[in-house]
DNA sequence: CGCCGAGTTGAACTGAATCAAGAAACGTGG
DNA sequence: CCACGTTTCTTGATTCAGTTCAACTCGGCG
C-alpha cells in the first residue's frame, strides 16, 4: 500500500483525508499462478495494484492465443476498457505467477473520484501514462522487426526472460514460438 | 466551438462558468495542406480541437517515414506526450488538407485543470478513450493481417480513401506501397 | 518410469520487402 | 489553361522474414 501512495504522491501531493478515502476502499486479492484473475466475457470490476508477480493479458483468436501485456510488481493493471465502460472485457488476466494485489472496485473508485480532492487528477495523469506507453508499444510494432523488438525486451526487461515462457514473448512480439527460437539462437 | 461543448457535455453536466473557463482560453489556428502543424524536436505547446480538416502524425525511420495516426474533424489532436511532459517531440503533424483548429496552450490548460470544477474529470476520460483507441490499435496490429486492416479502414472509414495517399495508408497499416497497391487490386 | 508441455530444428511455403521501371495524377509556372 | 516536371501509383522479378507442418529433445512431475 505504500507503493500506492508513493505513486500518488509523484503526480500530486495527498492530504492524509485524500489517501484515506482510497485506501479504505481498497482490498487485498490473492491468486495462486495459472489463476484467471479476470475471464474473457466478464465485466471488470477492479483496478488492481499488483504487490507482487506478473500477470498476463491476452486473448483467443481463431486457434491462437494472442498475448498483448504484461503486467509487473509496483504497477496497476486491470482489462482497462471493460472497467471504464462496464462491459464485458474481450480479453484474459491471468497470473504468471502467484500473485498479491490491492484492488479497488468500480463504484468505491467512482466515489473516490467525486469525493476526494485529488482523484480526478491522479486518475487523468494515470491514464495519460498509460496512453503513452500504449503509443509507444504502437510505434515499436509498426518501425522496428521482431528481431529488434525481442532485443528491446532483453535490454529493458532483463527480468522477463526468467519468468516468462518464450512462447508468450512470441506472440507478444508477435511471430510464432519457432520463429522467436530461431532468432534467438540467431544472437546469442 | 459548439461542438467541444457537445463533446464536455457528453463527460459531464457544465456550468456557463465552467465552459467560459476553457473557451476565454481557446485560439483559432489556420494551417493550409502540407503545412506543418508541429515539427519533430519542437515542444508540443497546443492541445487541438480540429474543425475543419485531416492531420496526419508521422516519424522518420531510416529512410522512411512511418505514418501512426490520422485525425479527423471533431477530434482532439496533439502530440500528447510532448504536450504533457512538455518535452520534445518524436514525431512530426501535418496537414494533408487545409485546417481549421481551435488550440489551447499547456499552461491554459493547467488554468483549466486548476480553476473549473469539472477540468480534471473531462481530462481524465478524453485521456481514457485515448488510452482505448490505442489498445484497439494494438490488438489490431498483432491479431490482423495487413489485408484485414486494410479492409477495416474501409469501412471504418471510407472518406479516408478519398482523401489520404495511398502510401501513407500504407505505411499506417504497416506495409509498402506496393504491397498495398496489389492488396487493393486483389480485393476489387 | 512414462507422460506431457515447452522448446528446438528442419523443410516447404507464403506474404511482404526490395529493386526497378513504366504509367498516371498532380501542381506550378508560363 | 496548358505543358512540363515531379510525385504517386502500379506492375514485375527477386529475395527474405516469418509461417506452417512435422519430428525430435528436454525437463518436470505424477
Amino acid at each position: 500500500m505504500e507503493r500506492i501512495k508513493k505513486y500518488f504522491e509523484t503526480i500530486t501531493p495527498l492530504t492524509e483525508e485524500d489517501w484515506k478515502v482510497f485506501a479504505d476502499r481498497v482490498e487485498k486479492r490473492i491468486f495462486s499462478k495459472n489463476d484467471f484473475v479476470l475471464k474473457a466475457g466478464k465485466r471488470e470490476n477492479y483496478l488492481s495494484f499488483i504487490e507482487k508477480g506478473i500477470l498476463r493479458c491476452w486473448l483467443q483468436q481463431d486457434e491462437k492465443e494472442i498475448t498483448f501485456e504484461f503486467s509487473f510488481e509496483n504497477s496497476f493493471s486491470s482489462a482497462y476498457a471493460s472497467f471504464t465502460t462496464q462491459t464485458p472485457s474481450e480479453y484474459n488476466i491471468q497470473a504468471l505467477t502467484d500473485i498479491v494485489l490491492w484492488s479497488i472496485s468500480y463504484s468505491d473508485l467512482q466515489y473516490v473520484y467525486e469525493n476526494s480532492g485529488v482523484g480526478q487528477k491522479i486518475g487523468r495523469v494515470a491514464a495519460e501514462e498509460l496512453y503513452m506507453r500504449k503509443s509507444k508499444r504502437e510505434i515499436s510494432l509498426l518501425k522496428n522487426s521482431a528481431e529488434q523488438r525481442y532485443t528491446d525486451l532483453l535490454y529493458g526487461f532483463p527480468k522477463l526472460i526468467q519468468f516468462i515462457p518464450l512462447k508468450y514473448l512470441a506472440s507478444y512480439i508477435g511471430i510464432t514460438p519457432q520463429a522467436l527460437s530461431r532468432i534467438r539462437k540467431r544472437i546469442s
